[in-house]
DNA sequence: ATTTAAATGATAGTATTACTATCTCATAAA
DNA sequence: TTTATGAGATAGTAATACTATCATTTAAAT
């Protein structure tokens, strides 16, 4: 039995849906290497072109720009992140079972998945940590609000909030605590790659540390 | 009596001090307000020509790139900060205290500094919390951290994770949690405004609660 | 099997961005 | 008064971020 993972994207980020072409799936998937590759800054629909052989014109027909491409991708994969996050949750009664394996998702390097052949999640992971701020990070984050392009984002925070308050109905800011741990299980792990003085794990590098840290972070903060 | 504040900058920032002429200090003064105004994305440097009155070329002399200049105006800022920092606990005996003082240091709207003529201190940091992160989030980090361009921030941290320590000389994560008070400061106060579902005080955008959030946060992670 | 539509390729062109180079003029320190 | 330094003016180039058009291939519908 072979399953294909298919996530409905808002129709307002593409131009054409890029799920349902050769050339498409090929964007996609490119534009997730390339950018890890080289960063968001210096990568460009000509660049993404030359490297699948078809050309810039092309690509625009697909994306009005590489920013709405950006938003595509990383809207793919909170939707993703929350899809896993259910499935890994589904048999867990204990509420702080269930956090303990958000924060888990949240900040481990996750495997090829194989029932998406054209997206490479582990390359994917580490886009959304040194790039996935951009996103929203810009003038326009109100208009792209509007037109719902967070939704994705939200709806995990907002899942990850709802398991906070199952640990403690009483907990104030479960989705502040949502977002800090979101955004630190993967600002930790850049800094700990990156700018390790930051950190209290730069030594060893292991990502296990940054769930640890979390963890107890967490459960400090709703107790 | 009238008292100056300089702040001294990494060399390697600039081709030339933009503190020591009139056009230099221009430049910082309309950087700062151009970029706050459309983003700096769209921020270049023939946009602040014109706003200045001076030529793209001009500013090449002082700055190689847009970027250089970006990491700038943001070490300057922590930099400020942490003199900030120093002042304000200067005279305080009690740790708990002086990371009060931190916090709302962070978190909230800072008063334009009449110390520093050219520098609005408080639409800086509304720069620092809408593109602040775009200063290390680039492929280049690792040489640009070689060469230092991150001290000030990283000085900053260590010294609140030295207050942290402080408080519980036997707390796990001191660097950590200083990064991810110091992130979340921004990060929380920039969705309070822009993506509010993403925190507990999006009604109000009052940013005396992001304090009271972040107070609670690292109060609980150290007890 | 044939018609028709949709997707892709090929090519061209424009405005803006991100620079580099050079030459002149103003100014202020030596 | 010399002389360095800062700043204005102008020009030019390669890359980026698009838009437009037309021909061709591929796939869907009849």
């Amino acid at each position: 039995m072979e399953l294909k993972l298919y996530i409905k994207m808002n129709e307002k980020l593409f131009l054409r849906d890029p799920e349902l072409t050769g050339l498409g799936k090929k964007i996609i998937q490119h534009s997730i290497l390339l950018i890890h590759k080289n960063g968001f800054e210096s990568f460009t629909f000509k660049k993404l072109a030359e490297e699948i052989n078809s050309t810039e014109a092309g690509i625009y027909r697909y994306f009005e720009n590489k920013h709405k491409l950006l938003m595509y991708i990383t809207s793919w994969y909170w939707s993703w992140l929350e899809y896993r996050v259910i499935v890994h949750t589904l048999n867990v009664k204990d509420p702080a079972e269930k956090l303990k394996m958000v924060v888990r998702l949240l900040a481990t390097t996750v495997q090829d998945d194989i029932s998406t052949s054209h997206v490479n999640e582990s390359i994917l992971h580490q886009i959304i940590i040194a790039e996935g701020s951009k996103a929203y990070l810009t003038k326009h984050v109100t208009e792209d609000n509007k037109d719902h392009f967070f939704g994705p984002y939200k709806d995990l925070c907002a899942k990850i909030g709802d398991i906070l308050l199952e640990c403690n109905p009483t907990y104030k800011y479960p989705k502040s605590l949502s977002s800090t741990i979101v955004e630190m299980a993967h600002f930790q792990n850049f800094f700990m790659n990156n700018l390790p003085a930051l950190t209290d794990f730069g030594k060893e590098k292991d990502e296990s540390k940054v769930v640890d840290y979390l963890e107890e972070l967490v459960f400090a903060a709703i107790q």
